[in-house]
DNA sequence: CGTCTCGTTGAGAGTTTTCAATGTAAGTGG
DNA sequence: CCACTTACATTGAAAACTCTCAACGAGACG
């Protein structure tokens, strides 16, 4: 049950028996449905969540009710509102599962307690939040500036595993797209995949 | 010379005066000129910077010739090419000064060593990576889908101390504007400050 | 005083969106 | 297994937005 979570640990730091054995009894296993929800805007985000097996995304509707998609979750990712996770105060976001999905979850006081009994997950969060930072700011540099076509070759480019993974649409509204704009596009780029 | 590092970083972690210590023995003081480059494109970087004061913008340039701006830095923040610095790897960013500037620097081996020697620095830059993959959630947010007046409409409500420090053109490519639309938003707005 | 830097403004060009219609695939319930 | 509904991708045409290019003016600085 913990294999995802203790190899996705064990690329950044090295655990002992012990160490896991304490890491797992702060997580709980649950599974999801479709379309089920883990976060809605204005709750506060009680956990923060490994992805064992299926796909998550994350997303902020606009008052139009556009959704607008932040980041996607599968196999071996983190996904929470982290703001509203680490101040404990109301999300902005939505997390819905995009399929049937299986998780880890841990609670806010676990985490900062997991921290303390298991200070290597110090080193380990440090690292992993230094690969989401160098991550979203490749991201930042996509969405600046960059025309419609361009993002889209980008994330062919950087990123193709999630074109095989994600429907078209939401890959639209993660790159900050009209579905048709998108559409449009990859005709142009002879059905760029 | 280290009063506004550690105040930063006691905002987050206690630290005994032993680790001060040991803290400052891992940096180095320098001062830069206005236009001095920090970093450019194509280097390896090898420091990361705490700025003492002043004002340093991280950019990118594409092929005509634009700079776009990922991040300012001023007292208090830190500033780098992350990926570069953490990877060895060569610098995709540029970072100068936008005036004169004090700087305290650390390089990669003295970070990594640094964490080993004070482990509570990992707790701390854990805290602070943390704090900046919120910065860069909303801004993500901001930039994607949101019209160039909603853009600056944002940065007025959540950002204001940076309208204040950055001269407009800059904030226009930190937007990802043009400084003309910059400049029509603010007058359809009644020069919004 | 001359040079730079920076902000403003106008007009036309280009990109992307919106709205709507269409076709197809997939999912659901009888 | 069929009929019905929903979800998704495609396409066209017009509207909306932002950019580019260019000119101009004001202020800072040496």
């Amino acid at each position: 049950m913990f294999e995802v979570l203790f190899a996705h640990i064990e690329e950044k730091v090295t655990l002992t028996d012990k160490e896991k054995l304490a890491i797992s009894e702060f997580f709980t296993f649950k599974k999801i449905r479709r379309k089920q929800y883990i976060l809605q805007e204005g709750d506060i985000c009680k956990n923060m969540v490994f992805i064992n097996k299926g796909l998550l995304k994350s997303y902020r509707l606009d008052e139009k009710g556009g959704e607008h998609i932040t980041v996607f979750g599968w196999e071996g990712w983190w996904i929470s509102d982290l703001k509203s996770f680490l101040q404990q105060i109301p999300a902005t976001l939505f997390i819905d599962a995009v399929k049937d999905t299986e998780l880890l979850v841990i609670s806010r006081e676990d985490y900062e307690e997991l921290t303390l009994a298991v200070p290597v997950m110090n080193r380990y969060f440090r690292i992993l939040y230094e690969n989401s930072l160098v991550t979203k700011d490749e991201r930042l540099i996509s969405l600046n500036r960059y025309t419609a076509e361009e993002k889209f070759q980008r994330l062919i480019d950087y990123n193709p595993e999630m074109i095989q993974r994600v429907p078209q649409h939401l890959i639209a509204s993660y790159l900050g797209l009209a579905p048709a704009t998108l559409s449009r596009i990859r005709k142009r780029l002879g059905s760029g995949k």
